[in-house]
DNA sequence: GGGCACATTTGATATATGTCAAATAAAAGA
DNA sequence: TCTTTTATTTGACATATATCAAATGTGCCC
């Protein structure tokens, strides 16, 4: 738990690896009480729309689903597999009421740190604050990344990309979902699989 | 500069007000070695495709437009108006090659200050360190905004939205830029804005 | 193993949006 | 002002993708 664990510039892309032995370490101190277990069956929720999320959520186990409801079809944004981390950004850091759910598809064990603690903890120790620094980055360009896809990319190319970059998502994810994650329909997808 | 002038939780979406103020105090104290004064020409580059991006800039006065080019086609990403901070995120943060560009529309003032320095800044003023968090989250909540916009709305929808949200756009942008920006073509922009 | 729910594919058609071309409109120069 | 350039609109048509319906496949439970 040294502050050289990380080099912030450069290792953003691989934080995920380390922050579930990092939280690992921090139950060995005084700070365990900051930190719970949480285990959720498969189709519990860890967000409901309409709560205000309070809670980072570091995944252990299983897989979970980030989804909103528009004109009362789901709309998947998201999928949390082991060490990610689950959270309503915008709920999180404006307090206002989650416009969408995070749903368990598989049974899961969840770590969860109120964020109130998390800022706590940082306030004394810069390494924590290095921590935030590093998941909010790797969330920011995520999020570009998807952003960019969605803009200019067919969804064949679309498709092709979240095959390279996330291969692990076809493997465990109903096509369903990773359509609606794809921003396409079930159907269209299931054609350019056929190719 | 006091510590108290952000509530983080809640101020997130106003920042953009205060830095701009709040770097100008920062150029009456021993810090202002820190921070340049650029001017910009209409056209003028202030990031180009292959460099990285070592600066945040804080625009003063002036319009930025972000794009980069896919087959050919320039595709508008961002703009950027007074107050906003114009950077490229990926390229700062990941300290990698920009793949897009940022360009004056129009004759700018702007302050830049190194990234470098901003970190070392904010090593010992933790009232910068809360600066650096809300411009992240700021950007963080506008990212989602436009990805949620882009996965679910029709451009009808997208055009509407980015009205209502930012009318000084339709103001000072030519729709040729604006389109890109949603995602459509020009003609289709046209035909939505007919009604 | 047979039946049942659910996941995926395939087909026919509808719709939104893109593309190309041309017509106007507005802005910029001389 | 007139002319040239640039921005925007309009029209005809092409294409990508959605939608609805049905067929097929797959895993699961009794």
């Amino acid at each position: 738990m040294q502050p050289e664990a990380f080099n912030t510039s450069k290792e953003i892309l691989s934080y995920k690896d380390k922050i579930i032995p990092m939280l690992k370490n921090l139950l060995e101190t005084e700070m365990k009480e900051y930190i719970q277990l949480v285990s959720l069956k498969k189709n519990d929720f860890l967000v409901r729309e309409g709560e205000v999320c309070h809670y980072y959520y570091f995944v252990l186990e299983g897989i979970l689903r980030n989804y909103y409801i528009k004109d009362g079809t789901e709309i998947t944004t998201n999928f949390d597999f082991p060490n990610d981390i689950a959270a309503n950004f915008t709920s999180l850091v404006l307090q206002q009421k989650s416009i969408g759910y995070i749903q368990a598809m598989t049974a899961c064990k969840i770590y969860r740190m109120k964020a109130s603690d998390f800022d706590e903890i940082k306030a004394q120790n810069p390494f924590m604050q290095q921590i935030k620094e590093i998941l909010v980055s790797g969330y920011v360009i995520l999020l570009e990344e998807r952003l960019y896809s969605l803009q200019f990319c067919t969804a064949a190319e679309r498709y092709h990309f979240m095959l390279e970059r996330y291969p692990h998502f076809l493997q465990q994810i109903p096509l369903t979902y990773i359509a609606s994650y794809l921003g396409i329909s079930l159907e269209t997808l299931s054609r350019i699989r056929a190719k």
